[in-house]
DNA sequence: GAGTGGTCTAGACCACGCG
DNA sequence: GCGTGGTCTAGACCACTCA
């Protein structure tokens, strides 16, 4: 129970080498820092009920206003859920009553009921090498091993008949994902980031996209079965788990006759 | 000065006529409310500076930690910008650090400089009637007055020639936005939001964008310069002023070949 | 130095979930 | 009834801005 701060007020924590600005942080900060290291450690694990404010405060030797800011904006970020009366748990994809969380199609008549978690079919689940391209983006060196994933997501239409919407690769560092095998994703209920949090230990956190427009080439439009001048979104996610580590790199083909890609902005 | 409550502690605010649940609401979110009705009456204008946290707390009669988590959640929204030392600003799309708050169209190599604020060229700026489906995401009756706009945004290329990359209509309630003209958004500094800001007294909030892939029809592909084939992203957008009224209607088609619409999520 | 927002504390009470 | 998070208060001190 290391006590982060000596007096009663913030000083500027551990000093740098060169101290141009001295940066001060606040108390609340360096907090969440810390729980920010439990919780990367694994120490508690997704799912999992973290200590009361009250014990936290008191391990810390802060007061629990203080723990309370530093859970506040843990919270914020999804890395932390509390729930009143019960206490705050590690933030999870498993339960997460949004399933989907990171994925923004939707169909174009407003339902959210969303028709049966989409059906899945893995096409392909390889152990291959990174190109240039795959490793950047990862943030391995070229030619190290990396998981491929191909996968083909449909989703019911009207009549119930299953449309394939999405066309996906992902690639997977190879050392956090070995022995992942398309029969395990295809066994698996429930989101993908569900199935790396419980069966890897990996919890993305947050993730970017890159948006385009593109036609797709005669492999891409047979899956998607669409004519080959038919226009897509071409959507390209990296997910990054704690301390902003990239885990996951994704190329997703979206069709958007029937669903479109929804965004807040504010 | 309106005392919101009465005690001490929060209570259930103003009895709606059916009390299925009380509908407890806490002293900082009623407080939050009274703060927004003054800033969707006008009382406090975009740019401003809005009383300091002591004033209002004296004002509401509450204290100032419960007048803190208002203006901390109205901060939250992007209403309200605290600066330290100086005061709590009502915000604005004028001087927003970030121009372009809602334009998520970035070129693909990182270059966040933006050469310049963009080529704005306005082929059009008329009033009309709403047909069904204007008035419908508007909020208004068919055949109601709008102001419609239609404008071209370039981007500098590598070697500096103008690229039009954006073509947008806009639609308008043709109420709040009585006098619109070609001339006056040409002759503007700054984002458009920033004029709808100065210009007609309606500041937007937040926005909801619905994204497709599309080919542009002959027009279109002429105005952007591109082939009939091309892939363009569509983007449909409905901005919200306080209230969550809605007061822009906006379609635009974007070119994906050196940009692309960049989303984080969390 | 005065005024503003930012941090931190300590204590009280409330709403919620559960046994 | 107990423990949890949620709200509210009052007061102290710190960091920033500006005259």
């Amino acid at each position: 129970m290391p006590a982060p701060i000596s007096g009663n007020a913030a000083e500027p924590s551990l000093d740098t080498g060169l101290s141009a600005t001295p940066a001060f942080s606040p108390l609340y900060q360096q907090i969440k820092g810390l729980i920010l290291q439990r919780l990367q450690a694994g120490e508690w694990k997704p799912g999992e009920l973290i200590p009361s404010e009250i014990e936290l405060a008191a391990r810390f030797r802060v007061s629990q206003g203080t723990v309370r800011k530093a859970v506040d904006e843990l919270a914020g970020e999804n890395l932390l859920v509390r729930r009143q009366g019960k206490g705050t748990f590690v933030a999870t994809h498993t339960e997460q009553h949004v399933r989907y969380r990171f994925l923004k199609l939707v169909p174009d008549d407003g339902d959210l009921i969303r028709e049966g978690p989409a059906q899945r079919a893995f096409l392909e689940c390889k152990r291959t090498r990174a190109s240039a391209e795959i490793a950047r983006a990862l943030g391995l060196r070229s030619g190290d091993a990396v998981m491929q994933v191909r996968r083909v997501l449909s989703f019911a239409a009207d009549g119930g008949a299953q449309t394939p919407t999405i066309l996906e690769d992902l690639w997977l560092p190879g050392g956090p994902f070995k022995g992942l095998t398309a029969e395990r994703m295809a066994g698996f209920r429930g989101p993908t980031y569900a199935l790396f949090e419980t069966e890897f230990g990996v919890r993305m956190v947050r993730a970017e996209e890159k948006i385009r427009a593109v036609l797709p080439d005669a492999d891409q439009a047979g899956i998607l079965q669409v004519a080959p001048a038919t226009p897509l979104l071409s959507v390209e996610r990296v997910a990054y788990t704690y301390n902003d580590t990239p885990m996951e790199l994704r190329r997703g083909l979206y069709r958007t006759d029937t669903h479109h890609y929804r965004n807040d902005l504010s």
